[in-house]
DNA sequence: TTGACAACTGAACATTTGTTCAGTAAAATT
DNA sequence: AATTTTACTGAACAAATGTTCAGTTGTCAA
C-alpha cells in the first residue's frame, strides 16, 4: 500500500509539537523522543506524532535523520514576523546587526565548527565594557588584527586581553588600570581567537 | 560477580572523552551516542567507552540517565582558569545559562510576545559596562525590582538607567560620573521594561 | 612480584526508540 | 455528498543504543 499521503501546511498542533521540541531543547539541551512528545501532549500512540514529524520534515522546518534516536534537527526559516522590532537608534534599510530571531529565542550567526563560547572571570578588561560573568564568543579561524581583543594562551593559563602590536613588539593589555600589560618575548604564548560577540545576561 | 570497580580519577582519556562530548554538542546541538564515542576514538568495544562515563559520572563530571539515548547531562563544575567553558546546556534541575546552540547560531531565549531589541546611543551607563553601540533586549513584562536597569520613558525621550528606589523617592541612575542622577517627581515618567540581555558585536 | 587499575576487545542481552501497518472519527475541502 | 486531510489509537516490528559479563594487556605502585 503507497504511504499515507502528508501534505506540508504548519497546522496548529504541528506548531504546538515544533514549539514543544524547541522548548525541549532550550531546558535539556537536547531533543525529545517521539515517545516523550507523546507524553506531553497526552497522546497515546507514537504514530499520531510521528507522522507530524513527517510533515514538518516535508514542511522544511525539521530535518529527520532516519533510524536514530533524538535526531530532529530544527531548521532556521525565520519569518518576517519572527523578527523582533528594532527601535530607537538603528535607521531602516541600513545593515543592522546580523541577530534573527527563531521562535521564542533571539540568535546571533557564527561559525560553529571554528567558535566557542567562553564565560568570563575576572575583572581585567572592566573598562572594555566587559564583566565577569560575561559570555564570549571566541572565533579561532577568524583573522587578529591589531587591537583587537583576543583570547590567548600564556605559560598554560588562558587570558583575556586586548592585543596591540607596535614596533615588532607584542603586548597584551589589560583593561583596568590594576593590572599590567604583558610583553611577549620568551614565553609560551598563542593566540587562541578572537572575540567575535558579548552576550550578558542580566 | 562484583561490578568491576573504577575509580574517580579524571585521567587523560576520559578528559578527552568528556572534551568529546562537549564539542559534539556545541556543535550538533546533541549529545553523541557511546558508539559515535567509540567511532571518533577509533574503539571496537562500546564497553570500554562506558566504563569511562561510569568513571566521569562517579567523579561528579557528568550525569547518566540509566537506559536513556543521548542522555548525558555535563556537569559545570570546571574552575581554576579566569575561563570556563560552557557548554550549550541547561543542567537538569538548575539552570545555569539559558544559552544554546542551535546549529550555527547561539540564540538566547526570550519572549518574543513581551520584548524587543534596542541600540544603545551614548555612554550615561558606561560603568555598567553597556557601551553605545550595544545591542539590548527589554522586556516589557518581567517585573522590575530596584537596582534592575530599565528602559524608561521621560518626558517624551526614552533612557537606559538603574532604577533606584529609596524612602519612598524614585531615581534613575546613570553609570558615569558626568552625567546626574535623575530624580522622579512630577515628571511624566513609565517604566518601559527591564533590560534582560545585553549583546555586542566586535 | 603481586595487585590494583586503566584501557581496552568481543559477545551477548535489554531497553529504548524509530518505523510501519491497519484502522477510526471529525473537520475541512471539493 | 464524496473526498481529502488532520489527528489520532493500537499493535507490531526493526534499528539503535545502553548495559552487562568475561576476558586481555600494559603500567604503576606497594
Amino acid at each position: 500500500m503507497a504511504a499515507r499521503k502528508v501534505l506540508n501546511m504548519l497546522t496548529k498542533r504541528r506548531k504546538e509539537i515544533l514549539d514543544f521540541i524547541q522548548k525541549y531543547k532550550l531546558r535539556y539541551g537536547n531533543i525529545p523522543t517521539i515517545r516523550e512528545i507523546c507524553e506531553h501532549f497526552g497522546l497515546k500512540s507514537t504514530n499520531g506524532v510521528y507522522e507530524h514529524l513527517k510533515a514538518l520534515e516535508k514542511g522544511g522546518y525539521i530535518e529527520i535523520t532516519a533510524n536514530k534516536a533524538r535526531n530532529i534537527i530544527i531548521k532556521d526559516n525565520f519569518e518576517k514576523n519572527n523578527i523582533l522590532p528594532i527601535i530607537g537608534e538603528v535607521a531602516a534599510g541600513e545593515p543592522i546587526y546580523p541577530i534573527v530571531t527563531e521562535g521564542d529565542k533571539l540568535a546571533v550567526p557564527l561559525n560553529t565548527d571554528s567558535s566557542f563560547v567562553l564565560k568570563v572571570k575576572g575583572d581585567s578588561m572592566i573598562n572594555a565594557g566587559i564583566k565577569s560573568g560575561d559570555m564570549i564568543v571566541v572565533d579561532t579561524q577568524k583573522p587578529v588584527n591589531n587591537k583587537d581583543i583576543v583570547v590567548a594562551l600564556l605559560d598554560g593559563e588562558v587570558t583575556l586581553k586586548r592585543l596591540v602590536i607596535s614596533d615588532n613588539k607584542i603586548e597584551l593589555h589589560p583593561e583596568n588600570e590594576n593590572y599590567n600589560i604583558i610583553k611577549i618575548d620568551k614565553k609560551e604564548f598563542k593566540i587562541i581567537g578572537k572575540v567575535t560577540f558579548l552576550i550578558r545576561k542580566f
